[in-house]
DNA sequence: AGCACGCCGACT
DNA sequence: GTCGGCGTGCTC
C-alpha cells in the first residue's frame, strides 16, 4: 500500500516547480490516486495549499520529516494518466510551471481559492475578542491587517497563542441542483389520504393523485407542478402532511438546452469531399498517426467533411474533438454539430459561465458526451479513446495562448494524436505557412477541396487605390466606387458587409494647434476615444479618463478627434446614406454576453442593410443575401513590424471575400488600399493561395524566418527602463556562448509598444534551425533569473511566438 | 507565493 | 537596547 504521495503544489515559482513528498494518512492509503487534488501544509507557517498527486510510492528519496496530506479533495482523479503526462510535456515545451499547466487543463472552478483567517483561541483575552472578532467565529486576516503596525501586532498575538491563524482552502466548484419531489408514503396510504382532505381542496387531491402516478420515482418540483397543475404552495403543504419529501437533484447547467435544435442529415458529398472523408476515416483505426491538411476554399464544404468523419469515428466507438476559433464558435456552428450528433455533443467556449464549463467538462469525463466542440482550451477536453481531432481554420492566431503557459493548441492536438494513435485534420482555406510547408515535405498529408459546393464562382474582387481616391476627392473612408456599389445593393434590397482592420485605426484626440496627442499615463500608446461611454480608454491596461475639452498641453480649444474607429465609419456612412439601416459590430457593441449572436441574428433576418465590423465579421458567418463585401482599410496591418503581416493580410482578405455571394447571387468584393501593388493584396484579388504561398515562402527564405527557422522570443520587463535594457544586454552575452554559431540572435530591442502598464519591455528573438541545447539553456536561464524576478524584473519565454510586437 | 530569519538604521 | 525596514533562502 502506497504511503507516500508525490504532490505538485499550487505555488507557481521556479523553485517549487517539482513534486514534494507527503505522508498519506493510513485511512486514505487505499483511496488516494495519482491525478487527485489534495490539500497539504506547505512552508514553515500554517500555510495550506492545494496540490495534485503525481505519483503514489512506498518510499521517497527525501530524508527529512514528511508532513501528511491534510485533505483529499476528489473521489476520483481529475487528471488521468494522459493528462498527467501532457502536463509534464506542456510545462517543459512552453517553459512554464507544471502547476500552471495542470490548472490550465481543468475548468477554472477547480482552482482553489485561499483565505487566511484569524480565529480566537482559549487564551484570547476578552478585550482582543471584542476588538478583533466582534463576536464572529473568525475574521479575514487581510481585511484586518491593513497596516504594517497591525500586522506585527497580530503576529505578536499569534506568537503568544492569543489568536490562531488558519488557512482555508476553498473549492469553488458547485453542483447545480433542482428541488425534486418524491412520494413519502405507500400507494394505499396516499389513496387513503384522499379522504382526509377538506371538501373542495381540489389541488390537494390533484397532488395526491399525482404522487400516486410517480411509481416511487423522483421528478423535479418544476415538472411536477406543471404536470399536475399544482402550485409550489400546495406541494409545501403536502410535504408538511408527510405525503411527499423534497430532495435535491443534481443537474447539469446546459446553456443550449432550451435552444430548438433541428436534427440534420448528412449531405451528399462531391467527389473531392468523399475522397477526403475516406482518407480520414481510413486513418482512424490505423496504429500510425496521420496528420491531414484539408485545404479548401470558402464554401467548399469542409464542415461536412468534418461531420461525416466524426460520425465514422463515433461509429467505431471512439470519441472526437473539434476545435474552432473562438470567433467562429457561433450559435449557427453549434447548431450544426448538435443537429448531427445531438446530446453526444459538449460545447466549450469562453461565452459559457464557469459553472457551465465545469458541467460540460464533467459530462465529457463521465463519457456522457463523445463529441467536443470548442475553442483553444477545449484541446484539453478529457475525452478517452480519441478517434479523431479536427482543427478548423488552423491558421488562426487565437489558437496560441498569449500568457503562460504559452501553448499552441495545434501542438497539443498533435501530442494527443500521438498518444491516442488517432488522425488530426488541420483545415483551412489559407493554411499557415508552417503547416502548408510541412504538407509540401510530406510530413502532413494534403487533401484538397478545390471546388465550391454547387460550383458557385468566387466573387469578383476590385482593388481601389486610395491614394488616387484621396487626390480626386475630399477625405473620406469611402471611395466613389464603393459608395455606388453600396447604393446599388440598397436599391436591390441586398445586404452588404463592411470590414475595418481595427489595428492602428482607432480614434484618438489630437490638438490642431500644438499637435498634442492624449496618451495613456501607464503605456506607450495613445488613448482611444469611446463615444458610447464618453471616455478615453487605453486598450492595453484599461486606463480610462474623461474626454478633454481643451488641450492639456497648450490649453487651446482646437482639440479634435482623429482617426477612424467603427463608430466614426458608421456615423459617416449614415450621413452619406440616411436611409440605410446599419448594424455595427465591434468590441463595444458585443461585450455583453449574447449580444454578438443577437446582432448577427438581426442582420441575418434582414433587419439591416449594412453590417460594419472589425475582424470578427470576417469569420464563419454565412448570410445568403450578402452580395457586397467592402474592406475599408486593407493595409493597416501591412505596416506593422512583423514578418507575418503579409500572411495575415492575405488570410483576412481571402476570408472576408468568402462572405460575398454564398447563395445563388454572385458577390462582389471591394478592397480599399494605399498599397494596391502589394503582393498580399494582388494574390488576394485572384483568390490565389498557391501563388501567395510560393511568393511568401521565398520572402521567408530570404529573411530567414519561419518555416525556414524556428523562433523563440525572450522578453524582459521592468518598471525602470534602464534595468530592463541592461539585463537584456547581459542576457545576450550569457546566451551567445551557449548556442551554436549558426543560431541568430536578434536584439535586444525595445518592443514596438515599449511601455505597457508602466513597465518597459525589451525583447530578444532567437532564430535557429537546430539547437540541441536550447531547452537546457532556457531552463537554466529561468532558474538563474528568478533572484532578479524578486527585484521586479520579469522574464518571459515564448516558443514560436505569433506576434512580434 | 508567503513565511522566517538575519542584518541594519532609528527610536523609546 | 528594541522595533521594523528589507534582502535572502526555503518550503516535503
Amino acid at each position: 500500500m502506497a504511503q507516500i504521495a508525490q504532490v505538485l503544489v499550487d505555488v507557481p515559482t521556479m523553485q517549487t516547480n517539482r513534486p514534494y513528498s507527503y505522508q498519506i494518512p493510513s485511512a486514505w492509503q487505499s483511496q488516494v490516486q495519482p491525478g487527485m487534488r489534495v490539500v497539504v501544509p506547505f512552508g514553515r507557517g500554517k500555510r495550506r495549499v492545494q496540490g495534485f498527486v503525481l505519483k503514489c510510492d512506498d518510499a521517497t528519496t527525501y530524508d527529512g520529516d514528511l508532513k501528511a496530506i491534510d485533505a483529499v479533495v476528489d473521489l476520483a482523479p481529475v487528471l488521468n494518466t494522459e493528462a498527467l503526462k501532457l502536463t509534464a510535456w506542456l510545462a517543459a515545451s512552453t517553459f512554464s510551471f507544471q502547476i500552471t499547466c495542470a490548472q490550465t487543463m481543468l475548468p477554472a472552478v477547480m482552482r482553489a481559492k485561499y483565505q487566511k483567517l484569524l480565529r480566537p483561541t482559549a487564551e484570547t483575552p476578552a478585550a482582543v475578542a471584542t476588538e478583533i472578532f466582534h463576536g464572529q467565529p473568525s475574521v479575514d486576516f487581510d481585511q484586518i491587517a491593513t497596516t504594517p503596525a497591525i500586522v506585527s501586532q497580530l503576529l505578536r498575538l499569534q506568537a503568544a497563542g492569543e489568536v490562531d491563524v488558519y488557512y482555508q482552502v476553498k473549492n469553488q466548484a458547485r453542483h447545480k441542483t433542482l428541488v425534486g419531489v418524491k412520494a413519502a408514503q405507500s400507494l394505499p396510504e396516499l389513496a387513503a389520504a384522499e379522504a382526509t382532505v377538506r371538501t373542495g381542496a381540489a389541488k390537494q387531491l390533484a397532488l395526491l393523485q399525482g404522487l400516486q402516478t410517480l411509481n416511487g420515482e423522483t421528478i423535479t418540483q418544476r415538472d411536477f407542478s406543471a404536470c399536475f397543475d399544482v402550485s409550489e404552495a400546495v406541494i409545501r403543504t403536502g410535504e408538511q402532511k408527510g405525503w411527499l419529501e423534497k430532495t435535491a437533484i443534481e443537474v447539469y447547467r446546459d446553456p443550449y438546452a432550451t435552444a430548438n435544435i433541428k436534427p440534420t442529415q448528412p449531405l451528399k458529398l462531391n467527389a473531392e469531399q468523399q475522397v477526403a472523408v475516406d482518407q480520414i476515416v481510413a486513418a482512424v483505426d490505423q496504429p500510425a498517426t496521420t496528420t491531414f491538411l484539408l485545404e479548401g476554399v470558402t464554401g467548399s464544404g469542409k464542415t461536412e467533411v468534418y461531420l461525416q468523419s466524426i460520425a465514422a469515428a463515433l461509429a467505431q466507438g471512439k470519441t472526437a474533438l473539434m476545435l474552432v476559433p473562438e470567433i467562429s464558435l457561433t450559435p449557427q456552428m453549434v447548431q450544426r454539430v448538435k443537429g448531427r450528433f445531438g446530446k453526444a455533443v459538449a460545447v466549450l467556449h469562453s461565452g459559457l459561465s464557469s459553472g457551465e464549463k465545469y458541467d460540460e467538462w464533467r459530462r465529457i469525463r463521465r463519457h456522457e458526451a463523445q463529441v467536443v466542440v470548442g475553442a483553444r482550451s477545449a484541446v484539453f477536453a478529457p475525452l478517452d479513446d480519441l478517434g479523431l481531432i479536427i482543427m478548423d481554420e488552423e491558421h488562426e492566431s487565437s489558437y496560441k495562448q498569449d500568457d503562460a503557459p504559452r501553448y499552441h493548441a495545434r501542438q497539443v492536438a498533435l501530442w494527443r494524436s500521438q498518444y491516442h494513435h488517432c488522425p488530426v485534420v488541420l483545415g483551412s482555406a489559407t493554411p499557415s505557412l508552417e503547416t502548408r510547408a510541412r504538407a509540401e515535405k510530406g510530413v502532413y498529408q494534403r487533401l484538397v477541396l478545390a471546388d465550391r459546393v454547387n460550383n458557385r464562382p468566387l466573387p469578383a474582387v476590385s482593388i481601389i487605390d486610395m491614394k488616387k481616391e484621396m487626390q480626386q476627392h475630399a477625405e473620406s473612408n469611402f471611395s466613389r466606387a464603393l459608395l455606388v456599389a453600396l447604393q446599388d445593393r440598397l436599391d436591390r434590397h441586398e445586404q452588404s458587409v463592411l470590414m475595418l482592420n481595427r489595428r492602428g485605426y482607432s480614434s484618438f484626440v489630437l490638438c490642431r494647434d500644438c499637435g498634442f496627442v492624449l496618451k495613456c499615463p501607464n503605456c506607450d500608446i495613445s488613448l482611444t476615444l469611446h463615444m458610447d461611454t464618453h471616455t478615453m480608454k487605453c486598450h492595453y491596461c484599461g486606463h480610462e479618463e474623461a474626454i478633454p475639452r481643451v488641450c492639456p498641453n497648450c490649453h487651446s480649444r482646437q482639440i479634435r478627434y482623429y482617426g477612424t474607429g467603427t463608430e466614426k465609419v458608421e456615423e459617416e456612412l449614415q450621413d452619406l446614406m440616411p436611409d440605410a439601416r446599419i448594424i455595427r459590430m465591434d468590441n463595444d457593441t458585443t461585450r455583453k454576453k449574447g449580444s454578438h449572436a443577437k446582432l448577427l441574428t438581426k442582420f441575418g433576418s434582414g433587419e439591416a442593410d449594412i453590417l460594419i465590423g472589425t475582424q470578427m465579421i470576417a469569420k464563419g458567418l454565412d448570410f445568403p443575401n450578402v452580395t457586397l463585401v467592402g474592406v475599408l482599410n486593407a493595409d493597416t496591418a501591412l505596416g506593422l513590424p512583423d514578418f507575418r503581416a503579409s500572411e495575415r493580410t492575405f488570410q483576412l482578405l481571402t476570408q472576408v471575400s468568402g462572405r460575398a455571394g454564398r447563395a445563388e447571387k454572385t458577390g462582389h468584393v471591394y478592397i480599399q488600399t494605399f498599397n494596391p501593388d502589394h503582393y498580399a493584396i494582388r494574390f488576394a484579388k485572384h483568390h490565389d493561395y498557391e501563388g501567395f504561398f510560393k511568393y511568401e515562402m521565398h520572402m521567408r527564405h530570404q529573411g530567414g524566418y519561419p518555416p525556414y527557422y524556428f523562433t523563440v522570443q525572450i522578453t524582459a520587463s521592468d518598471l525602470d527602463e534602464a534595468i530592463a535594457a541592461k539585463r537584456m544586454y547581459q542576457l545576450l552575452q550569457w546566451l551567445k556562448p551557449r548556442l551554436t554559431p549558426n543560431t541568430i540572435i536578434l536584439g535586444p530591442t525595445p518592443k514596438p509598444i515599449a511601455r505597457v502598464n508602466r513597465r518597459y519591455y525589451y525583447q530578444i528573438v532567437i532564430k535557429y534551425k537546430q539547437e540541441p541545447n536550447l531547452e537546457n539553456t532556457l531552463t537554466t536561464l529561468l532558474h538563474e533569473t528568478q533572484a532578479q524576478q524578486r527585484q521586479g524584473l520579469q522574464i518571459g519565454i515564448d516558443v514560436e511566438p505569433l506576434h512580434f510586437m
